[in-house]
DNA sequence: GATCCGTGGCA
DNA sequence: TTGCCAAGGAT
């Protein structure tokens, strides 16, 4: 079975960048980018710091807030603040080498199981399985796996399974192409079992059983949030705050913000504004209509409010910056959005 | 093990 | 329009 995936492999893999000089500095950047992130998505993203961080030195030596900015509206930020304490690990203690260990990979901060398995097979050739959602969806099809996704049970058959087929073959490939094969033709919704090369090998293909493998995940609780945003500026200058360095969005920049669980009465928000501003000197302009944006666990409910403050009031704890330097700051693509649509570059 | 952490494409 | 969920990791 091993060759007739990788002969599919070899015919028909996408050509990636991250697989054309195969290192691991290349390899960890595009394994942590694509964590729970589509290729097409992931792509511009892997070039742009290739381009201004074409090494793991350079890479640690930027600041945080450069990666950030380079990473911003790919999501998930804390996998580009730990990459950037894991460049520095790197960089300090194993002498800007990744180590091969998989021990050692998974001790780096962003590196877990999948990646370390990744790396390990990719860039060194260890015959490690890289157990990713793709590898879930193909290996419960193709063994009939009745059990819950990311079970330990799971885990355990599918890494056998791999480590089988790896025995006399490339382990990195035979990741790889597991991996294409689940991103490419075996997908979530209608499989496209007839160009698979294993089909004949397929335990959900023989039984017709596709659609029910793998078994659901849980669906995640999505809770509501709502934030009001406050527009307070003059024609070239702007408010700004940085977010918490935990959380929702840590450390990238907003407008000043008013956060509820609950929407907020008028006089609530009133409130609340002055006190955020600390001052009862202001004066409320607009109020924009509420925009949704979805996380994956939170339903945040925006609203924009402009703000006319006293004269030459200063407000603590925010900064004040010329608008021409906005593009400077990591912002969450809501506040992105925000500023794209109301103050083009 | 369960929950937190983004964004966007697609049916 | 809504739900699903993608080359997961940290706590």
């Amino acid at each position: 079975m091993d060759q007739l995936l990788l002969n599919w492999y070899y015919n028909n893999a996408r050509q990636l960048p991250w697989r054309e000089n195969i290192d691991p500095y290349s390899v960890w950047l595009s394994e942590i980018i694509l964590q729970q992130t589509r290729v097409n998505q992931g792509l511009p993203y892997y070039n742009s710091f290739v381009e201004k961080f074409p090494n793991l030195q350079s890479f640690a030596l930027a600041t945080e807030e450069e990666i950030l900015k380079t990473w911003q509206g790919l999501g998930y930020y804390s996998r580009a603040r730990n990459m950037h304490r894991c460049a520095q690990l790197v960089l300090n203690q194993h002498q800007s080498v990744f180590p091969e260990e998989i021990s050692a990979l998974k001790k780096l901060p962003g590196i877990g199981n999948y990646t370390a398995g990744a790396i390990a097979s990719i860039a060194y050739g260890q015959k490690t399985p890289a157990i990713d959602g793709n590898l879930i969806r193909v290996c419960s099809r193709i063994l009939g796996i009745y059990e819950p996704p990311y079970s330990r049970l799971m885990f355990d058959k599918i890494h056998s399974f791999v480590l089988e087929l790896m025995v006399n073959s490339k382990p990195g490939d035979i990741n790889q192409a597991l991996m294409e094969l689940g991103a490419t033709l075996c997908l979530p919704k209608n499989p496209n079992c007839e160009n698979c090369p294993i089909s004949d090998h397929c335990y959900a293909f023989e039984n017709k059983t596709q659609s029910e493998l793998p078994l659901p995940k849980k669906k995640t609780l999505v809770k509501d949030l709502f934030m009001y945003f406050l527009i307070i500026e003059s024609d070239e200058t702007i408010y700004i705050e940085q977010r918490p360095s935990v959380g929702i969005w840590a450390k990238l920049y907003q407008l000043p913000l008013i956060e509820s669980k609950s929407e907020l009465p008028f006089p609530e928000l009133f409130q609340a504004i002055a006190t955020k501003i600390s001052s009862q000197n202001f004066t409320i302009v607009k109020i924009s209509k509420p925009i949704i944006h979805k996380l994956t666990h939170r339903k945040i409910i925006a609203s924009f409010i402009t703000v006319n403050l006293g004269f030459e009031h200063k407000i603590p704890h925010v900064l004040l910056v010329k608008k021409t330097d906005l593009n400077k700051y990591p912002f969450p693509q809501l506040i992105a959005d925000f500023f794209s649509k109301n103050h083009p570059s």
